[in-house]
DNA sequence: CTGTTAGCGCTTTCAT
DNA sequence: ATGAAAGCGCTAACAG
């Protein structure tokens, strides 16, 4: 009962009494083959266990079933429910996930990419928002069949596949200025980062299509983390006029921004309404829980796996962006503005 | 500039004039050529930019450089710290990580050992709990390498890699002691997870330790959910006694007994003490936020993928369970018990 | 419809 | 210290 050694095609094709050829092809091209061999072969195959050795077929068709996954950070929970969907896509069509975290080191990244080069990848899932470095370079460097997805990717050759930033950033505000806000900020303000400029378009794009004037408007840059949400609400404080809610360009930010107003003593949402963007774990759980645009992160894994199996295949995609619209999730953190302008209604914690 | 297919070990032995046995030697076994020689064959390694192909060096070798993981939920965030050690540990080792989702269907676990047969994967990291489907039989079913991690597991031959749960909820009603609680609940009790029951254990431990008497002591049922901490909170308030803390088997259902708590207007953590077990990301934003047990989570992964090279290198290792004590992690949901017996404090929101 | 055969790129005896 | 050659297990011509 010790461990025998894997079977191979030879194995069966001895026990099926037929060439090994033939086995390969009951395999793969079953109608090519005689019913009552096939039948024999695949007796042969059920009785000794047969698996075909993955790596001697990926030797010799020169191509791998492995789908490599750079990510900056896979403990990210924005990252992690992507993964089900990319996982859920590639396992259906017989494809493995490899993994990789590279915590935007350039050295981790390319070394990554050695499974690249040494064919233990067909493709190339990336989240870091980024080429890898090393293949701008215009040696060797041979990109492989890749999509972006995560970060918004602008390469003319590789789809993005991603959340809709500006439609999403659009529903929240419409939402506000349904219920009847018109100084709403928008905190999170990038240069830099696609998504967020994307995010602050939505927002304008509301505003404007109310005709809300531009001095109602204040934006706040910040980088995405608690604290610059907090940051910003203190720096809001030492100007002359308040707005009645917060867009914020992520749920961190969002978060930051509850927690300022909150040691300030402001009853949320009654006094100030804020909404977030992507539906982290937290969103949930603060109080008041927050009101967010939720990323469709499974659907948006599935789907950027469908197109880069389709680019394995020689298939482009037809649009180079594949965005996908998300939905609002509504909790608490939203209400109707206050009748009077704000004010300090507690003490402070 | 297209793509020139990449460069083999022939393309190097052509260039540095020696066979390409030579080659592998300098890269392999560098004492055994040649100092002029291993200089000649890395200029030329460089100047293809040759890598192994790691196909045709497993299919050699008969092993692989993968590592399957196996985890019925690769989006829990209890999950995804671990990987980051375990992905760090791996890649400085050379190693790869293949993941997969099972959602504990067994069919998807047994897919998934395909890798394993097909030599896919050299080693295996269970998260499940259990052996997978199909590896009872005592058919040709060979177990592989395997280590345990995340949940216990109780089998003879697979090391379990975890956190310490006995002395982790010992740490926690000690703490709770130690500020003056005596009568401690314990919520989440079960009879078939074993972590759970050595959680239980732990609180049994602190309180004997004591000498609490056990009219002091009550335990609830749970199943880990939110739910469930609830629950458990409405029982007891059926009950003619009230203990002054609670101690949850996991943070879930301590915020689902926060939760309940200040439904029925109860001021935290004065009227009450909570503490969780795990720290998961929503523990540090509910209000108030969680005293915990955190998980040394990179520290698991990182010190199973040891275990599991070790053994993919033929040492065992000496304990069959290796359990990593945690510390606290100490918020604001623990106080010292109220003066007088707890009362509603307020009126129910 | 089936068998023979030539490699995929590599590591490793076994000679020299 | 180096080279020649034998495969690892498989697929895909090419013959029959």
């Amino acid at each position: 009962m010790s461990a025998p050694s894997a079977a191979t095609i030879e194995d069966v094709a001895r026990l099926a009494e037929v060439s090994i050829a033939t086995v390969s092809r009951a395999i793969h091209t079953p109608e090519k083959v005689a019913k009552t061999t096939r039948l024999r072969v695949n007796e042969a195959i059920a009785v000794t266990g047969y698996t075909t050795n993955a790596m001697a077929r990926s030797l010799r068709m020169g191509k791998s079933n492995m789908i490599l996954i750079v990510a900056p950070d896979i403990g990210d929970p924005n990252f992690s429910n992507i993964l089900v969907g990319l996982e859920t896509e590639a396992r259906q069509r017989g494809y493995g996930l490899l993994i990789s975290h590279t915590q935007n080191d350039p050295e981790r990244e390319l070394e990554y990419l050695r499974f690249l080069n040494s064919n233990q990848a067909a493709g190339l899932i990336l989240f870091t928002g980024h080429i890898p470095y090393g293949f701008n370079a215009g040696d060797g460097a041979r990109l492989p069949s890749t999509v972006a997805v995560f970060e918004p990717f602008e390469h003319a050759d590789i789809p993005y596949v991603g959340v809709d930033d500006r439609a999403g950033a659009r529903k929240a505000v419409d939402h506000l200025l349904a219920i009847g806000h018109r100084r709403i900020a928008f905190i999170g303000d990038s240069k830099t980062k696609v998504g967020y400029i994307r995010r602050r378009q939505g927002y304008e794009d509301g505003l404007s299509a109310l005709g809300v004037p531009l001095a109602d408007r204040q934006v706040m840059s910040g980088d995405g983390s608690l604290e610059s949400g907090r940051v910003a609400v203190e720096q809001l404080f030492m100007r002359d006029r308040l707005p009645t809610a917060f867009l914020c360009v992520n749920d961190m930010t969002a978060i930051g921004v509850i927690l300022a107003l909150t040691a300030r003593g402001y009853d949320l949402p009654h006094d100030f309404s804020v909404i977030g963007f992507d539906d982290v774990p937290q969103a949930g759980f603060i109080s008041p829980s927050l009101t967010t645009v939720a990323q469709p992160r499974t659907a948006i894994g599935k789907h950027a796996m469908t197109t880069l199996l389709s680019l394995l295949n020689g298939t482009k995609p037809k649009e180079r962006e594949m965005l996908l619209v998300p939905d609002l999730t509504i909790r608490m953190s939203v209400t109707v503005p206050p009748t009077r302008p704000s004010r300090v209604s507690g003490t402070r914690y």
